[in-house]
DNA sequence: CGAAATGTTGACTATATTCAAGGCAAGTGG
DNA sequence: CCACTTGCCTTGAATATAGTCAACATTTCG
């Protein structure tokens, strides 16, 4: 095992509720190994109902749900801090989860879920990060149910922007880093590559954006929230982490 | 307060786990009442961060979101022994909740999220609903983000015909009640109302489904999951009620 | 019985998909 | 070092799917 949880780096970020000693310590006692991949590899097949809980390290990931003839649907995209594998554990039909890039997991051992509902604080914490997740889910779902390609790039490109920012994934650097392909992008609205790629230039012309090297840029986020229409723009709250 | 849970109605359905009397005795300890609403009435408004837990007892309920221009995505439909409000409770963008049917609830004391997690099983428990409302919300982006109309009204049709089965809510007549309006339907699949219709017409008109009398009846439900392409259709998970 | 809500249909338009082709940049092997 | 491959981005043209508008039918309910 590499990162101890007591200094854990993410725990430095003010994106995270601080805990106590004991409760690290319990966190520490459930945390079997590390586990790092790299871009592209699978995290949890889709279908597994037996994959242990994860935390996210450091990295990108995506969990998603296909269809036998191809087609992919990204149901969110997976930043620092997140826990993954709590719907895997009950029963329905598993999303699988995959790396965007080079990334470290924090595996825990098998009956972690339980013992973390042992202690009531952290029991609840598990609860809160569910609850989070799934209004991530909602959001998307809204985006794609009701909004055009314009506004549902738009939604996605801020909601990334001020999570990453809010991690702070942009290390002083202009913009924050940004692993997604288009095709990643149109996974994730439901739209067709060629689609995405046109709605996109129109909306870099436009000067709502810009991504190079890897990372993007929003010269004024109000205005392309503006765009997005969809939602209103809170700034992600402050959450447990496991 | 009318109910008591141990008497429950709902705890004689074989869809829902087994629960020591010592269990039953802490959830009715955190039931505050009950409340009956009418069809189309409000049960938390969209945007209410403060709202108690509830659980659905009787009837149907929608959970949504609304854009200010009026568009509206209906993100899930709640069945009877649904778990409602968690995410209230956690910050961010708050959906809104309001009856499909008349319908009871029982309303919990304001700090119930916290006293269930005081007792390991049931805070466990609560994440399992929580995973069980995220698969379904999974679902419908699946299908809204990959499936034609088609798909999509397959889909939502044969997933609540087998929710509401499981559930017995069909007393052994032919097939289940079904109060959707086909705007209902529109909303929750992202589609237009017209769109909706015209598909659902040929739907029917190929014999796929009848709704006649607030029920929906599917002659081969095999042969419309066939249509929905989506999804493994497994049985609705037994789960636990609170 | 009349009003309001819900369902149905056709014609037209907009949005998004599919197909096909080509460009650019990074990495690989001769 | 350069051809070659590979992955990702870009573009245009043709087509399909879904949305909008407008009207009317049917059912429900007071």
């Amino acid at each position: 095992m590499h990162t101890r949880c007591g200094v854990c780096p993410l725990r430095r970020s003010s994106a995270f509720h601080p805990r106590t000693a004991a409760e690290i310590g319990v966190i520490q006692s459930l945390k079997w190994r590390e586990r790092q991949l790299e871009a592209g590899d699978t995290l949890i097949a889709e279908g597994r109902t037996d994959a242990p809980l994860h935390t996210l390290l450091r990295g990108w990931a995506i969990r998603f749900r296909t269809v036998r003839d191809g087609r992919r649907q990204i149901l969110n995209i997976l930043l620092p801090g997140d826990l993954i594998g709590v719907q895997q554990r009950m029963g329905e039909s598993a999303p699988g989860v995959s790396a965007l890039t080079d990334s470290t997991y924090c595996v825990f051992q098998t009956d972690a879920l339980w013992e973390l509902h042992r202690q009531p604080r952290l029991g609840l914490d598990v609860t809160v990060l569910m609850a989070h997740e799934e209004s991530h889910v909602d959001e998307r779902l809204l985006s794609v149910g009701r909004g055009s390609a314009r506004e549902r790039i738009a939604t996605l490109l801020v909601m990334l922007f001020s999570r990453a920012k809010a991690l702070g994934l942009d290390d002083g650097g202009p913009g924050v880093p940004f692993p997604l392909t288009q095709q990643h992008i149109a996974d994730a609205l439901g739209l067709s590559l060629v689609h995405t790629n046109k709605s996109m230039r129109k909306l870099e012309q436009e000067g709502h954006y810009e991504i190079s090297g890897g990372r993007l840029h929003l010269p004024e986020p109000r205005r392309l929230a503006r765009v997005a229409a969809l939602f209103e723009h809170t700034p992600p709250p402050v959450r447990p982490l496991i």
